[in-house]
DNA sequence: TGTACATCAGTGAACGCGCGTTCACTGATGTAC
DNA sequence: TGTACATCAGTGAACGCGCGTTCACTGATGTAC
């Protein structure tokens, strides 16, 4: 880390003080002022790189979106091997990306940023959201015409799942005997299954 | 609502404050000052009925974990007319509770309550959390000894999947082409399907 | 029924605190000559 | 190479605010006689 004009990448320490303390406290219990002092400088320091508290929040969620856009899009590697080992590799990198990068998460999808107010945030949150559905929709057109859910549905309801094995089961305080990774992989192979996309007796 | 002493039933009205506070601003937007506001009297007068903030928003939690036990009770109704009906039930009945209660859904499932810390709340989640096992127990029983996968694994997915729906598309800014209740009932389906509960060409 | 008294729900003022934000400043860095 | 100057990242003090909590109080209600 180049040291360059005072402190160097103040920006970026900003946003790295703020994920450790989003992680530690959670996306409200973070404050400008704490993230300031954990970057050893003044909370009026904040301001010549963000225009206040929401400002640096959305770009730690913006670099998470390009970080979680990144993950999808080398899990999915464009459908290959198959539709389906490529579809099962996204649902993986969704819970890797929750558990080594706490703190993105949390602002991405608990810190009740409001997307449409930072447009550049909400771009980069939907690259992220085209891998998923375009591993739906690879997913979805190998099943005969008729009973093919809409991708969408499809992409939707295995998001819901994703995202509720990491709120309840590796966030939250709820225990289940079995860890978030093999809870999601079961449940979303007992869904495939459901659709026909995996042989009944697997 | 009777009016006794001074206000009445001062403990219900701040309860009844709080979770339309919660509601309309989220579960760390709620303040015990705006809650007395709302209630007309002084915030150190909360201090007559409760210990403080948190321990106000317990009670908020506990009041919603009580009427959401009786309503799933109500909809598993034992497990009759069947295994599946009920348990079906019990899917749409978790849709129904965090569509009509918001405030209490968001005191329970997203204030970061601590639990442990409050024994009597964690007492009534857990009552609750009781009949979603029974449903899906209930159910698992009808599969071939087998093929069946454990209850808790089983009613964890329905749990992760029911509660990713409630956040991600009721409450969240994400939009999908199908209404949250659709959502589940059809995620819920082919999940089933997916076990053999369900006939393939339903 | 009427009076004196006990209770205790809610008041009003005060507290210390940390928050986000502003502002004039200063002094280290980069640049022009 | 050395000097004078411009830039601008970060400082330090101050602000108004609303928060949760405390405390001595008051006055409406309930009760004993």
């Amino acid at each position: 880390m180049k040291k360059g004009y005072h402190h160097g990448n103040l920006r970026q320490a900003l946003v790295d003080a703020a994920l450790e303390l989003i992680a530690a406290q959670g996306p409200n219990g973070f404050t400008l002022s704490e993230a300031a002092k954990t970057a050893d400088v003044t909370p009026a320091a904040v301001y010549r790189h963000f225009a206040g508290r929401e400002d640096l929040i959305a770009e730690v969620a913006r670099q998470g979106f390009d970080i979680f856009a990144a993950l999808m899009e080398f899990a999915y590697s464009n459908g290959q091997p198959s539709p389906l080992a490529a579809f099962e590799a996204t649902g993986r990198a969704y819970l890797a990306f929750a558990r080594k990068y706490p703190g993105h998460y949390m602002a991405m999808f608990e810190s009740g940023l409001n997307l449409a107010a930072h447009p550049q945030v909400g771009e980069v949150a939907m690259r992220a959201k085209a891998v998923q559905d375009r591993a739906a929709a690879g997913l979805a057109a190998q099943l005969p015409e008729g009973r093919r859910p809409p991708a969408a549905m499809f992409s939707a309801h295995v998001w819901a799942m994703s995202h509720g094995v990491v709120e309840l089961f590796m966030r939250g305080q709820n225990r289940s005997p079995f860890p978030p990774e093999d809870l999601l992989e079961t449940g979303i192979g007992i869904y495939l299954r459901g659709l026909g996309l995996l042989s009944p007796d697997k």
